[in-house]
DNA sequence: TATCAACTGTTGTTATATCAACTATACGGA
DNA sequence: TCCGTATAGTTGATATAACAACAGTTGATA
């Protein structure tokens, strides 16, 4: 890693990126007194997609071991925002449901998302934005193969 | 925003490129049997620029306030990677140095850290990866700028 | 049916970073 | 010189998530 410009670095930018979004995330659910981190707002979204999943599917969505899941799954009920339920099916399983509160946040966040996103991509072509995704999809795809044998 | 196809959000892919990256930081690190924060790393990285720098002027660089500088200067001179000293121009400050084990390190991170980038960087053109980080850079400053007033 | 492996989820412990409140030092003007 | 204010750093309390060890359930098969 050159640490010249430092700041020019991919590292520092997905980093820098990262925080702004936890922040701005937060800004969201703090007018409801409620402070959220970026691992429990994602299980929210998967859940907006579709709620009624276990643990386990939601440990592997977001790449989190299903220990993780348990404790982010405890703060997001204690939050109120969804729901544990027993499956009748399979006693093993827990099936996760989003509360009305949980349910409403949805729309706030597609609102706030959205504006999020045209501040983000202001002054930035629909081309670059396009290269920009690919690119990124393709690094993760690059140093995920990568990882069992090389640093 | 859209819960549909959430894989391809940049929210996703910032946040799963994060983790990525902190853990092929700590797979360096861990030979040493040492763990390690991104925070630590952006602290070690910035030092590694130059070192003698008060805590504020770091906390200043990685966008930290002085309590998490505080802190994040406290694990790592546990881990023996640097070392607090007085200002003698003043007694306000503490100054902080890398240790021989810190510095050992720069040379380990800047080879991995170019075999990562080299791994990351498989199958784009030179081009996209200007695009890319020119985006990104645009999107940093779009989102502080845009931080103020909106959500 | 008895047993064992596979699977789902929880808990104890630990590491990390944040916020608010605090101490110590420096500096500038009355 | 004295006092108020700004500056640098620390500490207590708290929130979050990781890992390892654990407990309950299921299903296959001997």
């Amino acid at each position: 890693m050159n640490t010249t410009g430092f700041e020019m670095s991919l590292p520092y930018v997905i980093n820098r990126l990262y925080w702004i979004l936890h922040h701005r995330i937060n800004k969201i659910f703090s007018a409801s007194a409620i402070n959220i981190s970026m691992d429990q707002f994602f299980v929210l979204i998967f859940l907006w997609q579709k709620d009624g999943k276990n643990q386990q599917e939601l440990a592997e969505l977001t790449q989190k071991d299903k220990a993780s899941i348990s404790r982010i799954i405890d703060l997001l009920e204690k939050k109120q925002l969804l729901k544990r339920l027993p499956d009748p099916g399979d006693r093993r399983n827990k099936l996760v449901f989003l509360s009305e509160k949980g349910k409403d946040f949805q729309e706030k966040c597609v609102v706030n998302g959205m504006k999020s996103r045209a501040i983000a991509e202001k002054n930035i072509t629909k081309k670059d934005l396009q290269v920009t995704m690919k690119t990124l999809q393709q690094m993760i795809i690059n140093l995920k193969e990568g990882q069992v044998n090389e640093v």
